[in-house]
DNA sequence: CTTGACCTTCCAGTTAGGGGAAGCCTTATC
DNA sequence: GATAAGGCTTCCCCTAACTGGAAGGTCAAG
C-alpha cells in the first residue's frame, strides 16, 4: 500500500505519516523497488492508534511509549495507567488555569461598555 | 535603566524583554554610548502591560493591538472589548474541548485496574 | 590589572508538522 | 512509443514565543 492510501486509511495527512516515519514512531513496512514507502495493515493499525492518542493530547514521546505497550503482549496495565493519569492531571491543571482566566476575563468583558468612549476596565486592569 | 533592571521591574526574563524589542513590541527608550539598551518608567509600564496581557493568553500580535489602544487616548472601548471577546471565545472553545477529553480519559483511567496484567481498557480504546 | 558581572549580536533548538521546490516513477491516453 | 497528469522522493524553510549558549565588548570593584 502506498503512503497516501495508508494515510487515508488511518485518517491522517500524508505529510504526517511521513513525519511519523522520520521520527521513528511508525516506520513503513518497507520500500518498493523504486523507493516508495509501503504500508501493511499492521502499520495502519499503529497509525490509527497514534492518531487517537494524539487526539487525547499525548505527545509524540508519550505515543512512542504507549505504542510500545500496545505492541507488548506482556505489558502491565499499570504502565499504561501511569501515562494516562499523568496526561489526565495535565488536562485538569489546564482546566483550572483556563477557568481562572475565563472568570477574570469574563468579568472584565462584561464590565466594558464597548462604546466609542476611551474608558475601559480591560485596559485599566492591564495597565 | 539597564535591561536586567527593567526586566526585574516588569517581572520578565531579560531574554524576553530583548525579544519584545526585537519584534518591535516594546522598544527600548534608547541606547547608551556603549550600545546598552536603556529603559525608562514608560517602557516598564508597557512591559508590565504586555506581561499581563500574555498571562491572559493574548498573542504577541494581539498584545501589539492592545498596547496601541492602551497608548491611544481617544480609543473606543469597543475595540478593546472586541479583542477581549475573541479571546474569551477561544478560551471557552478550549474549555469545551478539554472537558470532553477529560470525561473520556477519566472514564478510561478509572476502568483500568493498573496492575501487572496486560488487559487494559485504555489500550483497547486506542487500538 | 584582573576578575566577574554585566551587556551585545547571532545561531540553534523547542512542538508537530505544513508548504513548496526539484526531480524521479507510474499510469492512462493518444 | 510519446506525453501528460498525478504520486512519490528528499530537502529546506516556516510557524509561536521564546530559551540556551557562544563569542566578544563594557563596566565597577579590589
Amino acid at each position: 500500500m502506498n503512503i497516501s492510501h495508508a494515510a487515508k486509511a488511518a485518517g491522517l495527512p500524508t505529510k504526517t505519516v511521513r513525519y511519523y516515519a522520520d521520527v521513528g514512531l511508525v516506520a513503513a513496512q518497507g520500500r518498493s523497488t523504486s523507493g516508495y514507502r509501503t504500508y501493511s495493515e499492521r502499520e495502519i493499525r499503529k497509525l490509527i492508534f497514534v492518531r487517537r492518542a494524539r487526539e487525547f493530547g499525548f505527545s509524540i514521546e508519550e505515543c512512542r511509549e504507549l505504542l510500545g505497550l500496545y505492541e507488548k503482549d506482556d505489558r502491565a496495565s499499570a504502565d499504561v495507567k501511569q501515562i494516562a493519569t499523568k496526561r489526565l492531571f495535565e488536562i485538569e491543571r489546564k482546566q483550572r488555569e483556563l477557568q481562572s482566566l475565563h472568570d477574570e476575563l469574563s468579568n472584565l468583558v462584561t464590565a466594558c461598555r464597548g462604546d466609542n468612549r476611551p474608558d475601559c476596565p480591560i485596559i485599566n486592569y492591564l495597565g
